[in-house]
DNA sequence: TCTGTCAACGTGCCCC
DNA sequence: GGGGCACGTTGACAGA
């Protein structure tokens, strides 16, 4: 299993795990989990304009991440928070402590958009090579496809939607045509059809020949 | 300021 | 028991 953006991570909480398998190794040692999702939100523990001291009086103004932040400072009081402004490099191969986002960028998009159309899901040599390719870690590339893969389904499941919509809609237009043609065939159920009203002239065709012979011999006398 | 997007994550399940 | 994946969530960020 790959291993997150934080194994250099220096402060002492992250143990440089990261993903759902570390997790997994974390119960194992029965380690307790906040400390280690202490690393990720470092950036915003204290905001660049010191947000989070201001209100640290007034709860009800701290955003929930901040909240947790202050709980952090106070739990971890050694621990140095960095900023935004420390992290500003993007780059994907750094070890910031926070939890920066990555762009992508249109070429890497390309090409994993590309290799996904190929195959939607990787082998670990495939991952490796992409990686290398694009110049991501594999732990990214794997969340990548996992998370496009999400995606995709959820649109598809959209789409589904969609077309079981129209489909019922459908169906509910032909059986409100199919109960009106019955209640019309109803009022035709006997030979000269004598519940028929004059608003409702249609009539089968055995009917409407003998109604048609009738008038005949009306006229004819 | 609000909202949508998406990378990254934690967790549970399945398979070998 | 470990790896891979689905799913749900979080939080940074961009654009309206």
């Amino acid at each position: 299993m790959e291993e997150s953006g934080h194994e250099e991570c220096n402060t002492g909480l992250c143990l440089g795990l990261g993903g759902g398998h570390v997790a997994k190794k974390e119960k194992k040692q029965k380690l307790v989990n906040k400390p280690l999702m202490a690393c990720f939100d470092l950036a915003f523990e204290i905001s660049p304009k010191g947000e989070a001291m201001n209100i640290y009086n007034n709860h009800s103004n701290i955003k929930k991440g901040e909240r947790l932040s202050l709980e952090r400072q106070q739990n971890y009081p050694n621990v140095t928070y960095s900023t935004d402004s420390e992290n500003n490099n993007n780059n994907n191969n750094n070890n910031n402590d926070s939890r920066k986002k990555l762009r992508l960028t249109k070429e890497q998009s390309t090409i994993l958009e590309n290799t996904f159309k190929l195959h939607n899901t990787l082998n670990p040599v495939q991952k490796q090579s992409l990686a290398d390719q694009l110049n991501l870690k594999t732990r990214q590339i794997e969340v990548w496809f996992q998370n496009r893969r999400a995606r995709t389904k959820l649109k598809q499941t959209e789409v589904d939607y969609e077309l079981l919509k129209k489909h019922c809609q459908n169906l509910s237009d032909e059986n409100r045509r199919l109960k009106k043609e019955l209640q019309e065939l109803k009022l035709v159920q006997s030979p000269l059809c004598p519940q028929r009203t004059p608003s409702k002239p249609k009539m089968c065709s055995s009917c409407d020949h003998k109604l048609f012979k009738l008038n005949e011999l009306e006229n004819n006398n």
